[in-house]
DNA sequence: CGTTGACCTTGCCCCTGGGGCAGGGTGGAG
DNA sequence: CTCCACCCTGCCCCAGGGGCAAGGTCAACG
């Protein structure tokens, strides 16, 4: 019974793995020998575990954490094929955004920059100083969409008793939002009674990133964008040709940039404007 | 003019990226302030480089390596979009065969696992002891297409001097092929002559990784496969069905596995039997 | 002018998924 | 019995940073 023991280095080159892989995976409780000898440390494991080795190795190519990994090698039948397809749905999509963002680099790398900008007409716009209440919160780029709408929501229900909706709400972008690099975005509804928003805030709690500001008057270079470049990475291009004709004219960003939703989103067609691209300048 | 110097932290909110990365950078030399005081060390950056910054972000959004980054930023037009379109075709290279393993793992997670099996004939055979001529390598999964047929060329042509080819090529597999695990693979071509073999095989020198051995007498099993099933990863359900149609037979596997390419590859259609999947058994 | 707080510096350890090597223990075959 | 192949643990290494500590700087405010 003992005859279809294997060593690691046996079991490692038909499982088409390396030995120290298999340790890895030991120490992690992925794929434990079926025998540890005590005396010498030597794991042995059996014939049958192969599969599961593979199995292992399978998923590692797809680029699958070894976490995930052993849920899915935990999961009986069918859960371990959900498991799975939930996995790459978010590798699909991770990979349909990189490649629209590659498409858009390929061309702004060959040199088609200059014409690109001029598709936007950049204009500034006073705003005066405005009581917000907002909603900062860490989020990844493929979240926003979801992100946004809820975050809004939830200001606009909360603007109800704060006086009402004063101006278009918008989405202030303090670094990078990524994939991987999830700078803090801020949602924000203006409105007009602050004394009622600092109350609506202190029944929100600290726990939902909620809260009340005072936006300073700013002078803001903004360009007009339809619904349907309201996704990266078009949208870049609008932030670029933004900052680079406020850059053109001796004006300097004094600011995070933000999108303004003056529409209504829903009611909108891809064709139309929703939203202003701008950033803060001076 | 030192007024647009932006310190690390103003510069990082700017471009959107951290401090940190930025530093990073600076010491790999990918993204080098414009000026560092040498008595506090704090390093100053142009409101010029913001392009760079962010051109950096972008391509690391695409998972590209900074070593990688640094070529195309330092290229100057058509050469940037170029460098940044190779890496690109080699990611969706990946993707694709990514993709196509997911698939396969689905269908596989769900169960359908017997009946696939059931598609591939397996049969055993005996092969003789014989001199082969072989070339073996490191190489990855997406090099295999172009490795393969190399290297069975110039071995064949070696072939001529050594008596003539006496058998199918065959390819053996030591350790799992992958995109990141580069097992050694090795092209073999029996031939007749085993001291010309050796003859040809000194003149190769070690470099190449070229060779003779005897591979010894084997009993194996295989099943044949049709050109279009030459591919990953339907290839792997090929190899599956080998080994649990030995397994069920109570034959062990005696050493690693191969593809033994009898037909004329460019003359056979997709449809065609062109190479036989096999596992040394005992 | 001093203090304070925000910002900056370097350096160290952490993560994942291993590769590679050193130093030492084991096991089976000759 | 010896030899060699194999195995063990432990340490350092890679990318691409994140996070934190200890300490230096800078500007604004009082």
């Amino acid at each position: 019974m003992d005859e279809d023991l294997l060593t690691i280095g046996a079991f490692a080159s038909r499982a088409r793995l390396s030995a120290k892989a298999l340790r890895l995976y030991d120490r992690l409780g992925l794929l434990a020998p079926a025998y540890v000898d005590e005396a010498s440390g030597y794991r042995y494991y059996r014939a049958g575990q192969i599969e599961r080795a593979r199995l292992v190795a399978l998923l590692r190519q797809l680029d699958m954490p070894l976490a995930r990994i052993a849920d899915v090698v935990e999961a009986r039948g069918t859960e371990a094929a959900a498991l799975l397809a939930a996995y790459w749905e978010g590798a699909e999509e991770r990979f349909a955004s990189q490649r629209a963002l590659a498409d858009y680099l390929r061309g702004r790398l060959s040199g088609r920059s200059s014409e690109m900008y001029e598709k936007f007409a950049v204009e500034t716009a006073e705003v005066p100083e405005r009581v917000v209440l907002t909603e900062k919160r860490h989020v990844l780029a493929p979240e926003l969409p979801v992100w946004i709408p809820g975050s809004l929501g939830r200001l606009e229900e909360g603007a109800r008793e704060a006086g009402g909706v004063t101006a278009p709400p918008f989405v202030v972008y303090h670094a990078e939002v990524t994939m991987e690099s999830d700078g803090p975005a801020e949602a924000c509804v203006p409105v007009a009674d602050e004394a009622a928003a600092r109350a609506w805030a202190e029944r929100q709690g600290r726990a939902g990133g909620a809260g009340v500001r005072v936006e300073p008057a700013r002078r803001i270079a903004f360009a007009r964008i339809t619904k349907a470049q309201v996704a990266h990475p078009q949208i870049l291009a609008a932030f670029e040709a933004v900052e680079s004709w406020a850059a053109e004219r001796g004006l300097s960003v004094d600011g995070p940039c933000r999108e303004i939703y003056f529409a209504d989103w829903d009611a909108a067609g891809p064709g139309d404007p929703v939203c202003d691209v701008a950033f803060p300048v001076r």
